[in-house]
DNA sequence: ACGTATTTGTTCGTATGTATC
DNA sequence: GGATACATACGAACAAATACG
């Protein structure tokens, strides 16, 4: 209707932005807004070259990396299907890792990649409660669940409340078992923002994304059953297998 | 204490990420996990020359970048600052943008971009508790607040039951206004669903933001108080300024 | 069982622009 | 600024799996 033949949408050339993936992101934006639904099979790779007026190398590109990222599978001989409904991860007081394992029946997953102390900042002792100039425990870990779920983890803790928790951990593979033994039995979620950035490089190597692709970043903090800070934690996830969801308890009136 | 220098970070060089992207990430890191916080200053440029090893031009690429998207603000003469807490958008049963917008002393802002029809599809009909085959209205809007704020909105209502609300809108620039006039006064939020992707050209240029830059994706079911579905919504939200924040309310026992 | 059309997968080649050094 | 490597985009052909009458 717009233009020429039967375009679907304008594409810009020379724009700074590859046509592919221009391409990949419509596809991507059509998934989300549920014109095709989990296991419906995209246009063929010819519709779609009609569709854009591109070549089929450039529908193809699009296609790959929307399957790169698990979002499509294609079969040949069949077609491109869109993948099934992305995990929810829910976001409510018991959100935590360990419950997104059970939910899967795997076991604890955690693998330790790194672990260093650094000074705490005022905001971040703040945030944990604790006293300026205190020293903090990083951990750096990846954590997996079912075949395409992962995430990439920043931990931070007191350093002199739980010294030798990375231990723990890398022992046990799991921080709900890892604070269980340093006396912390019940940890439940306080706070969580939610924001997003590209990949550091061995963010995406150690989660087996692309660095071209986008992740979210969940930053949340935990505090046992009185209330008191235990831990502030990001999590990197790489998009597309996996989204949030939080649900208003509506109570009437 | 890695490697030779006193480099910060591995560069992976010839990696497919140009040098400047890698530092823009990293330098995003850090603040994210609170090593800077806002207002902090950063270290000069000659010290992330020093910092990383390599050439200034590479440093101010990655500084620029960060200063596009409001995450840091250059001061000739003074330094590169950490810009002010980025906007915490709640996410409880009164999330709606006219709340935000309330929060800025805003007058409504909303910016009719396009509307249209479409049929409906199994998903999206289930989700709005409507028939299948049920024609769908569909706006893009754009919705500012404040000075660096902005939202691209699409809308999905009940076609039959809405018919000309993207007129109300197009006229009062707010939907929950728009609502009010169709006979909604009050309506919540039942659910919400948080990812991320790149923008689409038009979504950039209505955001003002550069293509290369993630968005987060919002996805939500709006109900009314006898918790009918009202419309299903995306926002598309530019990174950098805003981060959304849920709060479990934490009752002991 | 067979043949044909459809669809994805693979491999050549060619041209152009862009990023990086 | 010049040179090189890489990404982009297009074109043509063929192979392999699948669906269908």
């Amino acid at each position: 209707m717009d233009q020429a033949s039967s375009e679907k949408t304008a594409l810009r050339r020379g724009g700074g932005v590859a046509v592919w993936r221009q391409i990949e992101t419509d596809i991507e934006v059509d998934i989300q807004t549920g014109l095709y639904g989990p296991g419906d099979r995209l246009p063929s790779e010819h519709e779609l070259v009609g569709l854009y007026g591109v070549n089929r190398h450039t529908v193809r590109m699009a296609l790959a990396k929307l399957a790169e990222r698990g979002i499509v599978t294609a079969h040949k001989g069949r077609g491109v299907f869109v993948a099934g409904e992305p995990f929810e991860y829910r976001l409510d007081r018991n959100a935590k890792w360990s419950e997104v394992e059970k939910r899967f029946d795997a076991r604890p997953s955690g693998r330790l990649v790194d672990s260093y102390r650094r000074p705490s900042t005022a905001r971040l002792s703040r945030m944990l409660g604790l006293g300026e100039g205190v020293e903090l425990l990083v951990t750096e870990s990846v954590r997996t669940a079912g075949a395409d779920l992962a995430t990439y983890g920043y931990h931070m803790f007191d350093a002199a409340r739980f010294t030798g928790i990375e231990q723990s951990f890398a022992e046990c593979g799991s921080f709900t078992q890892a604070l269980a033994r340093h006396g912390t039995a019940e940890f439940f979620r306080a706070s969580t923002w939610i924001d997003c950035r590209m990949p550091r490089p061995r963010e995406a190597a150690a989660l087996g994304i692309p660095v071209d692709a986008p992740v979210l970043v969940m930053t949340y903090l935990d505090c046992d059953a009185t209330r008191r800070p235990i831990l502030l934690g990001h999590a990197i996830i790489p998009q597309g297998r996996l989204r949030f969801r939080i649900d208003s308890d509506i109570d009437p009136a």
